[in-house]
DNA sequence: TCTACATGTCATCTA
DNA sequence: GATAGATGACATGTA
């Protein structure tokens, strides 16, 4: 009971205090008793289902599972597995992974936890909570919003200690009445993390420690999460979801005390608590640290001195970075596609794995770009830490690499990559007039932006998601889809077409007679019920043979199909206005021909759609047909000729689309052989001006003024003359020389 | 129930 | 003007 008031006086302090530091005044008293309900729609609106926070549901957590609240090996525990935790995270950035521990959800009959660990404890009387909690729907929801945890829990191999199971019979009732609650109120298992990684906090609960210990935060509630950290379905990145002053923090942290007191006092302000949970609201003072949730971005990252009030700072840091992402990401691109040739390792390690290891000092710049390599997956580790020398050629976002570095191989930066420190203004005039970047006015970056991604999503084996979403990027404007899944081989070419028509006429020659209008080239409606005369069929007219077997086909034996792998998926069948008792013959019949059969027309629809105009008129003259089956007959024309024509329509345009994006890839081919070449020629280049400054460093250093002694590089400069001839200058005229030449680029660009 | 896709149909235009 | 074909737009069935 004292360790409880204890912890209630101390949590709803530095509610109060975290309350009055964003304004918010808070009486504590006026609300403790029986007006909690207001103050807590006060502080979250008007729906408390917004932050469902079982903090108490503890036996549900993944890694607490098994563990009674009372144990005495609790912290013990939490200790040995925050310190762990913390260890593993310094040399990763741990990017949430989609992941659903299937295992959470078993349970053996003896009530312990099995699955993973069947050592487990923990007696408990009802299992079928436990599966509700864990049920699909939760499911979901840890793996939306716990992926963060998964990983860790992973790495300790969610290995929950024995513990004591001495529950007594308050325990159980009192788990299971705050269970329930809790799945009352919707609670995801995902609670029961947070519960005990405030646990963990507890135990070593120091301000300074804000920041690293917020690593372990994730896990009050799905709507906590979402709130602060929202994951981005498809690149599992995760970015705040609005810049935290402390609010929502605080708002938690009073909920979850608020959700103590509901818990723990469910008979009315004057009821005593229960003295067997106070260990269970341990957790209780702790929801009121500071907020760090967003800490799992940043935790490996920053040090643990930072003051948790500096958090604020740190979202807007991290903010911007994000922002930042979309454009160094091409960036991050280029230098992999620049600095690596084809068949580097480097340039296939397009993937940053989930646990990739980033180092201790990573910038945040980095961390950042690491949730986003999710996505574009070109962003690795071994990028940002390439020589400057070979990453030279397109950096200009670099965060560190930016300052010191020349986009081009210009003059100026030749001499910070090539030449001693004590050279390097010679260096900048000598060869900048002689050299210039030959190259420079090809590598204009937006389009090797365009170029490196594609050639990268083509040529380098991207996997179908990240070449769909460059090709979307890059195609967009072309209003065209290339991602067809059509055969453009058996679709396209009419050589293609034509055979299969051939073949399949030729074979289902005798069978029908829509097979009879086929060799004539002839198309148009058939049906197996509907028998036709062979001699009358020779007026059929002729259709274009690749277009006319794509469109019969339609309307035969679907395993015709085969012949056009292209039409394999289509199988529809447009007879809806039969019974469901008509004869399977009747299903193929389209309402065309239920018509014709209904008005008892004398003779089939592949006649009426085919004949020609004046053959067509004979036929009808040999018949006494009434107005409306004269009517039905030439609708029956109309639409017959009108349906194959919509069907050669369509097969154009898809034609006409597949040659586009075959013309498509082949310039794409073109530009990655360019590119390649391009690549290439930079690097003989490269090798070049290495060259040239050796020598310029050797005759430098040969010459000798009049009195035997070497020129003072920082006095004298060597200049390559129009001519051939090398001249000897003050440095000072090379300097004057050298920033001319930088001036001229800049004002060409303007 | 919604969506994507294939197909049929109509209206309109052109040759 | 009749006819056939082309094509956009819409409807409908199916997965």
């Amino acid at each position: 009971m004292l360790s409880l008031k204890k912890y209630l006086t101390e949590g709803l302090l530095q509610f109060t205090i975290l309350l009055s530091l964003i304004g918010v005044r808070v009486d504590v008293d006026t609300y403790l008793t029986s007006q909690l309900p207001p103050l807590r729609e006060i502080i979250l609106g008007p729906s408390s289902a917004y932050t469902q926070t079982q903090f108490h549901n503890l036996r549900n957590t993944l890694d607490g599972y098994g563990i009674h609240p009372k144990s005495i090996d609790l912290d013990n525990y939490f200790t040995a597995r925050r310190l762990l935790s913390q260890v593993r995270a310094l040399d990763r950035f741990q990017v949430p992974t989609t992941e659903v521990n299937a295992w959470l959800v078993h349970r053996d009959p003896e009530g312990s936890v099995s699955g993973s660990q069947p050592s487990s404890g923990l007696a408990l009387e009802s299992s079928s909570g436990l599966q509700d909690v864990t049920g699909p729907d939760n499911g979901v929801r840890e793996s939306e919003t716990e992926q963060g945890f998964s990983e860790d829990l992973e790495d300790l191999g969610a290995v929950a200690p024995p513990v004591s199971g001495d529950l007594t019979k308050e325990d159980i009732d009192l788990i299971d009445i705050l269970w329930r609650q809790d799945i009352d109120l919707g609670a995801g298992r995902e609670i029961f993390d947070y519960s005990h990684r405030q646990k963990e906090q507890d135990v070593d609960k120091e301000p300074q420690d804000g920041v690293e210990q917020e690593d372990t935060w994730p896990g009050e509630g799905e709507e906590v999460l979402a709130r602060n950290l929202l994951v981005d379905g498809e690149t599992g990145e995760s970015f705040p979801a609005q810049v935290p002053g402390g609010e929502n923090q605080t708002a938690l942290s009073l909920e979850l005390c608020l959700r103590l007191l509901e818990s723990t006092c469910p008979f009315g302000e004057n009821a005593e608590f229960p003295a067997d949970i106070s260990s269970l609201t341990e957790a209780v003072p702790s929801e009121s640290e500071p907020p760090g949730l967003q800490n799992n971005l940043l935790s490996p990252l920053l040090t643990g001195t930072e003051s948790p009030f500096d958090l604020e700072q740190q979202w807007q840091d991290l903010m911007s970075i994000m922002e930042m992402q979309a454009m160094e990401v091409n960036t991050s691109t280029n230098e992999i596609l620049y600095n690596n040739p084809p068949g580097d390792p480097l340039s296939t390690n397009y993937s940053l794995a989930p646990n990739t290891p980033i180092n201790q000092n990573v910038s945040l710049h980095q961390a950042s770009l690491g949730g986003c390599s999710q996505d574009f997956s070109l962003f690795s580790p071994e990028v940002e830490s390439l020589p400057a020398a070979s990453s030279s050629t397109l950096l200009p976002l670099g965060p560190s690499n930016s300052t010191s570095l020349n986009p081009t191989f210009g003059p100026t930066n030749l001499s910070g990559l090539f030449f001693p420190p004590q050279l390097n203004g010679t260096a900048n005039d000598t060869a900048g007039p002689e050299l210039p970047d030959p190259l420079g006015g090809l590598l204009d970056e937006a389009m090797l932006d365009e170029i490196s991604l594609m050639d990268l999503a083509i040529e380098e084996g991207f996997n179908s998601v990240q070449a769909s979403q460059l090709k979307e990027e890059f195609d967009s404007d072309s209003g065209l889809s290339l991602d067809s899944s059509h055969s453009p081989s058996s679709l396209s070419s009419s050589e293609g077409s034509s055979s299969s028509s051939s073949s399949s006429s030729s074979s289902s020659a005798s069978s029908s007679a829509s097979s009879s209008f086929s060799e004539e080239g002839a198309v148009g409606y058939s049906s197996d019920s509907e028998t036709l005369d062979l001699e009358e069929v020779e007026g059929a007219v002729g259709y274009q043979p690749e277009y006319s077997k794509f469109c019969r086909m339609s309307y035969q034996d679907p395993s015709q199909l085969s012949c056009l792998p292209y039409l394999e998926h289509v199988g529809h069948n447009h007879t809806y206005n039969m019974a469901p008792s008509a004869l399977d013959s009747d299903k193929q019949m389209s309402r065309d021909e239920h018509r014709a059969r209904a008005m008892k027309i004398p003779f089939t629809n592949d006649k009426i759609i085919n004949l020609p105009v004046e053959e067509f008129n004979e036929l009808l003259s040999k018949y006494q047909l009434s107005e409306a089956q004269l009517s039905l007959i030439r609708d029956i024309r109309r639409r017959g000729k009108n349906k194959m024509a919509a069907q050669n329509c369509r097969k154009r345009k898809l034609d006409t689309i597949l040659n586009l994006k075959r013309d498509v890839e082949d310039l794409q081919r073109d530009k990655a052989r360019l590119l390649r070449e391009k690549v290439e020629f930079l690097r003989s280049l490269r090798q070049m001006k290495q060259k040239v400054q050796s020598l310029y460093q050797e005759v430098f250093g040969r010459l000798r003024d009049e009195n035997g002694q070497p020129y003072s590089p920082s006095q004298y400069a060597l200049q390559y003359a129009g001519d051939g001839s090398v001249l000897l200058i003050p440095r000072t005229l090379a300097d004057q020389q050298a920033r001319r030449q930088e001036r001229k680029p800049k004002d060409r660009r303007k």
